[in-house]
DNA sequence: CGCCAGGCCGTGT
DNA sequence: ACACGGCATGGC
């Protein structure tokens, strides 16, 4: 079995596991946008404490975050951390939606996948991660999310090497799902993401333990019952 | 205390 | 083209 059936039966472990997650945990696809933007490096419980901020102050609007000056949103975000870059960041994509989409949300999302991620990764403070988490769970487009989390699960299991790059592990993640119906894909890759994350929290630290971990059953020996902080040298081409 | 968190960016090789 | 440190704060 090659890599990417092996990472679409982790999938659908853990889909068994943890069952439908239904992300992106937020109520419009503007909170989804900011949310994207504040957990970048940063605890989802430090997020939540920003959105409730906004949420409290009204400005989980396209309006609201507009009119607010920069330094207040500075400190309405403070718990997530880095709040000087991210809140000149969520100003710049205000800005961008203004001028080119009439401030609306909707409009961008009838742009095309390829023309809005390329305009998305242009923005300050969006990166590979952000742009397609964006794409995916703010605009309605299967765009496949790697993280971090992502990144271990596959360099642990020797499905690539550790030195894998972003777009070289999306290749693998959205080949895993190749075999299933095109329709299907935006729901999939929304589930994958969410259920990556979830077990990435529980069990894939930076050193790996991978103890209690429900995929812990495929890790190559050498991994599975070490907690040293190799890793496999000599991945399956 | 020290390490970590659902990255991204500027700088140096 | 990479590797590396900085960015800010809160939880454990």
């Amino acid at each position: 079995m090659g890599a990417p059936e092996r990472l679409h039966a982790l999938y659908e472990r853990l889909v068994d596991i943890y069952g439908p997650q239904r992300w992106w945990p937020a109520k419009t696809s503007l909170e989804v946008v900011i949310g994207a933007y504040l957990t970048q490096n940063t605890a989802w419980r430090s997020v939540e404490r920003s959105i409730e901020n906004l949420e409290a102050h009204g400005l989980l609007t396209i309006e609201g975050l507009r009119g607010v000056a920069e330094d207040e949103l500075r400190e309405l975000i403070r718990p997530s951390g880095f709040m000087i870059r991210k809140a000149a960041a969520i100003k710049a994509f205000i800005s961008f939606l203004d001028e080119l989409y009439d401030g609306s949300l909707e409009k961008l999302s009838e742009e095309s996948s390829e023309v809005a991620r390329e305009r998305l990764l242009a923005l300050p403070g969006v990166g590979p991660e952000t742009a397609d988490a964006i794409l995916l769970y703010a605009l309605g487009h299967p765009a496949m999310v790697v993280d971090e989390y992502l990144k271990r699960v596959t360099t642990r299991h020797g499905l690539l090497p550790p030195s894998s790059k972003y777009a070289e592990i999306q290749r693998l993640a959205v080949a895993a799902f190749e075999n299933d119906q095109p329709s299907t894909l935006r729901l999939h890759f929304g589930e994958f993401h969410a259920v990556i994350v979830e077990v990435g929290k529980r069990h894939c630290g930076r050193i790996p333990r991978c103890e209690g971990c429900p995929l812990a059953f495929d890790l190559p020996k050498r991994l599975s019952n070490s907690t040293r902080n190799s890793v496999a040298s000599t991945p399956t081409a």
